[in-house]
RNA sequence: GGCGUGGUACCCAAGUGGCUUAAGGGGAAAGUCUGCAAAACUUUUAUUCGACAGUUCGAAUCUGUCCCACGCCUCCA
């Protein structure tokens, strides 16, 4: 039985879909006005475990997963410039061309990490009617109401407002951080739709019965996942940030208008925690995994180093443990690929009770809540198992690997894949010479040349073998 | 001011009352192998879980106090 931490509950629930093996599971997805970092691609990361541990429990899953392309505001509390205009007017381009060319860099960026992309990426600015729709519907019923910069929802008017944050809104210390509109009439209010200002010509602008505008940043999600997945689905998940506020408002928006139930089970990837620098999009500082690759490690080593953390604990980000992750992921590598040497000659194999045993220990721990880390030591200690044979670990091994993404089955040896240049073939078969004369030294000065030159060697029962350093 | 999270070996990090006198990875050390290295393989590496009290037959896990770090109450994964 798969286990699952809702955040409503704030308990490790047991998962049972609304209908049967069929699985409807909406996730925040990026907003493009910038790069992701790779804190985003954590929490990208953790939504693609959810995705694969359902898979891997034979559930059918449709995913949908947003992308924010419409400009919202630099501040939630609905003033300051917008940050898709911002960023189209420093790079001197449009918001269309902004939004589609961060877009692709998205989809790069997740499909270099093995992240499975959704079933459907909805674009909110496909959706702009189904907003104003739920609007309108909102409005209806009573819960909107309207000052100089827009429609705004009365979130006192729905009464479990905050359930989900368990917000104490009395604490709440209105504008203690940042301005807020004066005219709002709870300091929770938040925007439907804004108006585009008098003096200013948007990029993004669409007519509404209320005038002409753009829709507030939360509707978005509420209208998509209605017009996607119905009224009432199963997991919504995202970043924990999303609690206080833009997942408390969909909330309000979705079971205000729809009058049922929103979301079954409500999931929170934690942040990467990097030390003093907080990564934030709006502040443009902050690490890629472009920058992660320019550095020499590569998107498998930062999967593996997600990996090592549950989902929902801060991880500590640093280059040291980077390293470690990169180390271990290599070593990985090299046993897969050992394993690989002799390939079965049975396609499949049938399951011994030590494998069965492995297999057993492996669900049961992803299913706990998706504890990766406790899944990683059972993979590391099935490879180290002494009763199980070479086919009997690969294939268990691939098995696994179904839910961690590392792209066992498609690794490549870099020994002698590459081609060796002449002048280091010269050099081997000098060095090869001077060991059979027992010119000790001289090999070992001729191996040091080769390694000068990026190559290492490696002197193996089966002979020689060249490998490319990296 | 309010709310919340966390402190586990050199590093990252599981474990949240007995199966654990604490997983796994990295690192380090020793050994096997080797002309020597590298690789590979084997072994070792916290009687201890921020500190101090307490509850319990039994605690890293529960309670209290204290110390430290961090997050949220703008946007943000």
């Amino acid at each position: 039985m798969l286990k699952l931490f809702n955040t409503l509950t704030r308990s490790k629930e047991d998962f049972i879909p609304i209908d049967g093996k069929n699985v409807l599971m909406y996730s925040c997805g990026p907003t493009v006005y910038n790069f992701q970092h790779i804190g985003n691609l954590r929490t990208f990361f953790f939504e693609d475990i959810l995705f694969r541990v359902l898979k891997y429990n034979d559930y059918n899953v449709r995913y949908v997963m947003n992308i924010t392309d419409v400009g919202h505001l630099v501040s939630d509390q609905d003033v300051g410039e917008d940050k898709m205009e911002k960023s189209a007017k420093q790079l001197g381009k449009s918001v269309w061309e902004i939004a589609d060319y961060y877009t692709e860099i998205f989809k790069r960026d997740i499909s270099l990490m093995n992240i499975f992309p959704p079933d459907v990426y909805s674009k909110a600015t496909d959706f702009i009617q189904e907003q104003i729709d739920l609007i309108k519907c909102l409005e209806a019923k009573g819960y909107t109401y309207q000052i100089s910069d827009g429609i705004y929802f009365d979130t006192s008017k729905f009464p479990d407002y905050g359930k989900l944050a368990k917000l104490d809104i009395s604490g709440l210390k209105e504008g203690s951080r940042i301005e807020f509109s004066q005219e709002k009439r709870n300091i929770t209010d938040f925007a439907l739709w804004k108006f585009s200002p008098e003096n200013e010509q948007r990029q993004m602008e669409w007519d509404s019965p209320w005038g002409r505008g753009f829709p507030g940043w939360h509707i978005e999600c509420s209208a998509m996942s209605k017009a996607l997945l119905g009224n009432h689905f199963d997991i919504h998940c995202g970043g924990i940030d999303h609690i206080p506020i833009h997942h408390t408002n969909e909330i309000a928006q979705s079971e205000a208008c729809n009058g049922e139930k929103f979301v079954n089970y409500w999931l929170h990837g934690e942040f990467l925690d990097m030390g003093n620098e907080k990564m934030s999009k709006s502040s443009g500082k902050f690490i890629t995994l472009q920058t992660l690759m320019d550095k020499g490690y590569s998107p498998m080593h930062y999967r593996y180093f997600l990996l090592m953390a549950h989902y929902k604990k801060k991880l500590k980000f640093t280059y040291e443990a980077l390293d470690a992750a990169k180390s271990g992921y290599n070593n990985l590598s090299g046993k897969i690929l050992n394993l690989r040497k002799n390939p079965p000659s049975e396609k499949t194999l049938p399951v011994s009770e030590r494998m069965k045993n492995f297999e057993n220990r492996f669900l049961d721990r992803i299913n706990d809540d998706l504890n990766m880390p406790e899944a990683m030591s059972v993979l590391w200690d099935m490879l180290k198992d002494e009763d199980l044979n070479q086919d009997e670990k690969y294939f268990l091994a691939l098995d696994f690997d179904r839910v961690f993404g590392l792209g066992l089955e498609n690794l490549r040896s870099d020994i002698n894949e590459e081609v060796i240049p002449e002048d280091i073939q010269i050099l081997i078969e000098k060095r090869k010479e001077a060991k059979k004369n027992k010119d000790f030294k001289s090999a070992d000065e001729i191996r040091n040349s080769i390694r000068e030159k990026g190559y290492d060697i490696l002197d193996t029962k089966d002979g020689t073998q060249i490998k490319k350093l990296n």
